[in-house]
RNA sequence: GGAGAGGUGGCAGAGUGGUCGAAUGCGCCGCACUCGAAAUGCGGUUUACGGGCAACCGUAACGUGGGUUCGAAUCCCACCCUCUCCGCCA
């Protein structure tokens, strides 16, 4: 959410912000709904006045028991008139609205220094670290090699369908324990608190992180009471109420073609369903939303490992093959709140524990930092972490690690009260993987992988595999 | 899921239609008393938005959203949340 005191002080800059994310330029819009809408407020609010003296004066008369004498009746006329007048200027402020729900679409203002670009191909790389291994034969996909050794595509899309997997064996031994060491690490090394999250959030928690309003197609939600027949008995009761009992087909027809329009708008009520989070941030974010959190316990780093649900709508076709990108995947997600002077410190500080993840493992990867036109809605930087990957010859995404600046916090109204100052400010916000779970089993899978099918485990992993330092081929 | 009780300022807790943004107590801040502290006394102590150079003024907020009324913390409806008992359940 952006603020609006800072468009009208400098909407030039505004408008500049989002050239860089290459979208139009709103500040002449934003302004002018703006001011209307100050305009009616002040209208409202000096009717108010009038209508609360004017009240008042009656209410003493009245009192006095001489609520029906000429002088208290003019003053309950009055009251009355000013009344209508106000529910007429109320009215059309609520037209206004549509400035809230214009400022909630508008995504992030990129930092500074972020380079500009329409796509991940102006994303510029940072640093890479490892070197990918020599292979004497030439490396397989783990879609390929993969099944043989417990990742069971077949069976799982015969019970959900394509883009969920089923791991099986030391397959699911090597999952959980890539799961585990992240965990470890981030709360024993990296000053992260433990949390066991809701995977279950209503619709203000996603607007909060900036998924809603605009991504919904991104999303799973669920209800969480509704009933067939709940539907059945309200269809009916709203059909005798406005058809009554008679066969009118023509109010029939309208009824149903009102009420399916009704019934539609209703059954994704924002009271009744609830989303499938798509990412721990939702909920480790949301954690302090609505707080004044105190001063002296910031930052406050927060790690969960959590199930991911995302319906990659707008993603057909892409990764369709093997494990990278599936409807349902785990992941040790990271997030710190801090102060706003603190945030660019906390945010490199993520990254360090995110590459620390890799780095144990020894997967070769390398740090991208993303242009403004490929960065999330509610970012204002972002490094990715990209692992390689030997089967395809590339580095693919295995972390995102962003600065959200206040732009969250405002969406959420979380704030602080600084040491020493009078009023609360907005808090930082920053998220990160730390890291996708299975896309660390697929990058370890293929860097790990032997001529003969087997996977070699990774020796940090040792504490974790029950004495198994191979998967082999059944 | 059934029955009941309840949601008021940092906390506790009054307030059932008319200067109630809200008594009182605790806490917190300042001042006085004191060598110092405690105790005591006095004063202050919410937030958001709008207007104004400013002092300041106005409006809104008593879980949330509607409704009734000239006027709602107070009455009505729906929802959310908390607590107690019962049932069910990993």
């Amino acid at each position: 959410m952006h603020d609006i005191r800072s468009i009208r002080d400098n909407p030039q800059a505004f408008d500049a912000a989002l050239a860089r994310r290459g979208l139009d330029g709103m500040s002449a819009q934003i302004l002018d709904l703006d001011k209307q809408k100050r305009e009616l407020q002040t209208e409202a609010e000096s009717l108010r006045a009038e209508r609360k003296r004017l009240s008042a004066c009656f209410g003493q008369l009245a009192g006095q028991g001489q609520g029906h004498t000429e002088e208290a009746l003019s003053f309950k006329t009055a009251s009355v008139d000013v009344a209508q007048k106000l529910s007429d200027v109320e009215s059309r402020l609520e037209a206004h609205q549509d400035l809230e729900d214009l400022l909630a679409a508008i995504p992030n203002l990129p930092a500074a220094d972020v380079p500009e670009g329409a796509d991940e191909h102006a994303n510029v790389e940072v640093s890479r670290w490892g070197t990918p291994r020599n292979f004497d034969f030439a490396p397989q996909d783990h879609a390929d090699f993969g099944p043989a050794l417990g990742l069971d595509f077949e069976s799982a899309a015969a019970m959900s369908g394509a883009r969920f997997a089923a791991l099986r064996g030391g397959m699911a031994r090597l999952h959980r324990a890539l799961a585990q060491f992240m965990l470890d690490t981030q709360t024993g090394q990296n000053g992260y608190e433990e949390v066991n999250p809701p995977l279950l959030v209503r619709d203000a928690t996603l607007y909060g992180t900036g998924q809603l309003p605009k991504f919904e197609d991104d999303l799973f939600w669920t209800t969480k009471r509704f009933s067939k027949s709940e539907l059945a008995d309200k269809f009916y009761s709203d059909f005798v109420r406005k058809v009554g009992e008679g066969w009118d087909m023509e109010k029939m027809r309208n009824f149903f073609k009102d009420q399916a329009e009704e019934t539609f708008k209703e059954i994704p009520d924002p009271i009744d369903r609830l989303w499938l989070i798509p990412t721990a941030e939702v909920s480790l974010t949301n954690l302090v939303r609505e707080q004044i959190v105190a001063d002296a316990t910031l930052p406050l780093r927060f790690t969960a490992l959590t199930p991911c649900f995302r319906s990659e709508a707008g993603s057909a076709g892409r990764d369709t093959r093997g494990f990278i990108r599936q409807h349902q995947f785990e992941k040790v997600e990271l997030v710190s709140i801090c102060r706003p002077e603190d945030s660019a410190a906390e945010h490199e500080h993520m990254l360090t524990s995110a590459e620390g993840i890799l780095q144990a493992l020894g997967l070769p990867y390398r740090k991208m930092l993303l242009c403004t036109g490929d960065m999330g809605f509610s970012a204002a930087k972002t490094y990715d972490l990209e692992v390689w990957l030997p089967s395809q010859n590339c580095y693919r995404e295995i972390s995102s690690v962003s600065n959200c600046g206040e732009f969250q916090a405002r969406r959420m109204n979380a704030r602080y009260r600084p040491e020493g100052e009078k009023g609360t400010r907005f808090l930082h916000t920053l998220n990160g993987s730390g890291l996708a779970v299975g896309r660390t089993l697929v990058a370890v899978l293929e860097n790990y992988q032997q001529a003969d099918g087997s996977v070699i485990v990774p020796e940090i992993l040792a504490p974790y595999m029950g004495g198994i330092k191979q998967l082999t081929p059944r």
